[in-house]
DNA sequence: ATTATCTATAGATCTATAGATAATGC
DNA sequence: ATTATCTATAGATCTATAGATAATGC
């Protein structure tokens, strides 16, 4: 139990437990994907991480600064994962149901459906650069993917496509009443196959090699920043 | 040309030409798909509409109603297309071919790109459960058509993954960068009978008589409001 | 008289900054 | 001295309403 430093809250509980900043985040990030962000003021994500109003900015010089570390820190880690998977050695189709059962799974483990902020109009504003490069890597090795499964060229339309088809568990989560069954990243995935127009990959070995492969980088993967350079 | 009744306009061009109400609709439904529904302000929309901002106020009760005049004027001609190729006499594929096609061109076809809002955190608030009401029915007439195509039973979860293929044209459309195809609502109703497990029905016949039952509709289908019962 | 517009504004926000305060670190 | 919080507030909004005004309709 470190002291804190800095002057005491008025109501020292810290509701994540992890310290003012992850508070900040972890408040504006419910906050965000229930209301909206415009709707979200920064009075009421200082409320929600126990703080006053202008706290928030010791630790953020704008609310769209709240945005960008959110929707980085939910497009960086599918990111990381579509990288490794591209690298590892295995055939086309097992790599691309690996790939999308991953992703609707991280997706889908999100307590907070932060994926839902890749929607928000405000991402389209200056100073979210480093989120659209991101997600444009990611669409990108998808479209890599589906071209090793199909054989054949695929456009960006494609791609989209396909990497919608991910992304449309978010917004079923949103649904007000979400019916998603536990199996949905694996039935993602086999469509998936069905879409690149390869149904005879949807196979037990298929996925079984698959998920071995998602098993095999999970170890490796780790959560905490990467040692510092 | 009628004479135009109550005090005229400052600036007496209306940007549309069809009136007070349409300017204000058409106004709006470019700021809230571009910047988003919150961050449009009354003003904007009154400017954009060639009128003074409380001006707006006479024909709509408060900003979000107009938010939902132009999300139900998107929803609804898509619900009846699919009620009325529900009600057509023709094998389950070819329906799914139809709704698929025609509903993505509809939303193609769309010089604002409407279907946007949809995804506006704004809808969960109250006040628009009639355009989740059509956007249900709609739903479940893809799940429907999807059990005669495939001939097996459709969750609710088969039958919004087959929509959220339909709509995710409006968010490639959103994307910096648009890059769709002049085939696309071709192309995703053929994806959709893959999707549904019928690859085998993607073929010249299908899309033939699809199209013909989509024009055949589209002869009885009219814009203006029905006759008053 | 009716309609559609206008001007003006009340009242309620909201973001970000300035500067004080209450801890710990050295 | 440094840090993290607090209080207070400037300045800029924004929505919706009140009520005046300038047309047409009868």
């Amino acid at each position: 139990m470190t002291k804190s430093r800095g002057r005491p809250r008025k109501n020292p509980a810290s509701p994540t437990g992890r310290g003012a900043e992850q508070d900040v985040l972890h408040a504006a990030g419910g906050l965000f994907v229930r209301r909206g962000f415009a709707r979200t003021s920064t009075r009421a994500i200082a409320e929600a991480a126990g703080l006053q109003q202008a706290s928030v900015y010791h630790w953020f010089r704008s609310k769209e600064e709240v945005l960008l570390r959110l929707v980085l820190g939910t497009v960086v880690p599918s990111r990381r994962l579509a990288e490794r998977l591209l690298a590892a050695d295995a055939p086309g189709h097992v790599l691309l149901w690996a790939l999308c059962f991953a992703d609707t799974r991280l997706l889908l483990e999100d307590p907070q459906n932060l994926g839902a902020l890749y929607f928000a109009p405000e991402l389209r504003g200056e100073g979210f650069e480093e989120f659209h490069e991101n997600r444009d890597a990611l669409e990108r090795i998808y479209g890599t993917l589906l071209e090793r499964t199909s054989g054949r060229p695929a456009t960006p339309f494609d791609a989209a496509v396909l990497m919608g088809l991910v992304e449309n568990v978010i917004l079923q989560r949103q649904r007000r009443a979400p019916r998603l069954p536990d199996d949905a990243a694996h039935r993602i995935a086999d469509t998936a196959l069905r879409v690149a127009g390869t149904p005879e990959h949807v196979t037990g070995p298929t996925r079984d090699r698959a998920l071995e492969l998602v098993d095999g980088l999970a170890e490796d993967t780790d959560r905490r920043p990467a040692p510092s350079a």
